[in-house]
DNA sequence: GGGGAGAGATGCCGC
DNA sequence: GCGGCATTTCTCCCC
């Protein structure tokens, strides 16, 4: 295609607010929160229709360089080459891709109003365990939702059978570090805030890690396997986690 | 075009390991770390060199679903439509992509060797305070790199001009409780490492939200204003960071 | 709009 | 492979 045609096509296309897809070889250059730059390489280049823009190597599941939507784009053929030039005033980001040889270019109008339905995240393994805390352990009573709320960021908390206040951090993948830190955030503000010398604090993860479990060995709290459930299971059956509750 | 042909073409495609770009109107439906369903929209899905698969609805940077490198993909005709479907037998991953109308459809052979170049980060940062030291405060003194590592993953060490031990954790972003728990990890891991008293926290980013300020004041530790080094340096010339270290 | 936190996080580097 | 952590994280929720 002569980068004339490529350039009127594309600047129309922007106008009418179409998805775009440019393959081509090119040399990327970023500026705004970082700096960065990419030298020569083929990569597929899309604008979509909500002003993003993103660029994809041939490998890899994230764009490696991209401009959010609010950004304006624009085709400009200078002594030096052909750049297609994205900025974002607003917050100051700037985008320049110099091409080289184009592969295939396309676009078409697109809509699409639906979101993804997601199930198996941590707020579906707190829901589980509300709804069964003897998943934790014998005599566990969850305090109401609205309960939950008023100590902020905290997953679960409840009374233990011998009445102790317990919170518990949920998280969906191996425990960590992290992890802990966080469940001592919340049982450190638990602890002030309602002025108890004793209050337990369990993690609740699939797994975790020696570091993890060494901390909370030195705090005093206490990890609990859990898997996030998963409604819509259909190959591994054998999963350890409640179905159909 | 026919069905049929684009299953062929994607087939022969998909041998080659060339990139691979379907626009269409689809659902696209995921099981494995978690379970995901998005109904019928239109939708961009790019097949890429290394067998990576993910999916762009019309706006945002980010894949709505993707699969890792290392899936397998086929075209599959049924009574009920038309399918793309992908698994990943090690991680015990499918998606299934039902195709109902086929926007537009491109394959070519694509090749990139380069990696990103990128400035301003945290690691940035702490390079330029570390040759740097009077950024932190007078008298600082930091500590070699193989020191470093021996406490594990802790941004900076070194003494002050008292000769206090002192820890410092980079971010390039404003400080949160987050950044002030992984600064107290460290600095109770290092007095407990060194059997020592008194350690020095320091938070160093470009600024701090209020909860973190009070944070560290609880904890007895100190903030100090760095911004992250950006080295391409062009539009903000302004920025207080140090240039041409 | 800022703060707080999850994510099928991803990606990188270390052991 | 797991572990620990940064990310131009992105996204959502809630104040």
């Amino acid at each position: 295609m002569e980068i004339q045609t490529l350039a009127w096509k594309l600047e129309d296309s922007l106008k009418r607010g179409e998805m775009i897809i440019l393959a081509c070889h090119c040399t990327v250059e970023y500026s705004g929160r970082a700096e960065s730059y990419l030298s020569e390489g083929d990569r597929v280049i899309m604008i979509k229709s909500d002003s993003t823009l993103v660029v994809h190597q041939p490998n890899g599941s994230n764009p490696i360089n991209y401009m959010k939507s609010g950004s304006s784009h624009h085709i400009e053929m200078t002594d030096e080459g052909v750049y297609l030039r994205s900025q974002n005033l607003a917050t100051k980001e700037y985008l320049d891709i110099r091409i080289f040889r184009v592969y295939f270019f396309d676009y078409h109008a697109m809509e699409d109003t639906k979101s993804i339905e997601l199930a198996g995240t941590e707020k579906d393994m707190a829901d589980m365990i509300f709804k069964n805390p003897e998943m934790i352990e014998k005599g566990f009573t969850p305090l109401s939702q609205e309960e939950h709320t008023k100590f902020g960021f905290i997953d679960i908390f409840g009374y233990d059978k011998k009445n102790i206040l317990t919170v518990i951090e949920c998280k969906r993948y191996t425990g960590d570090p992290k992890a802990v830190d966080q469940l001592r955030r919340y049982v450190e503000k638990v602890k002030k805030v309602k002025g108890l010398k004793k209050v337990r604090g369990i993690l609740a993860c699939p797994s975790i890690t020696a570091s993890a479990k060494e901390m909370l060995l030195e705090r005093g709290y206490e990890f609990v396997s859990v898997k996030p459930p998963k409604y819509l299971e259909r190959y591994d059956k054998n999963q350890k986690t409640l179905e159909g509750f």
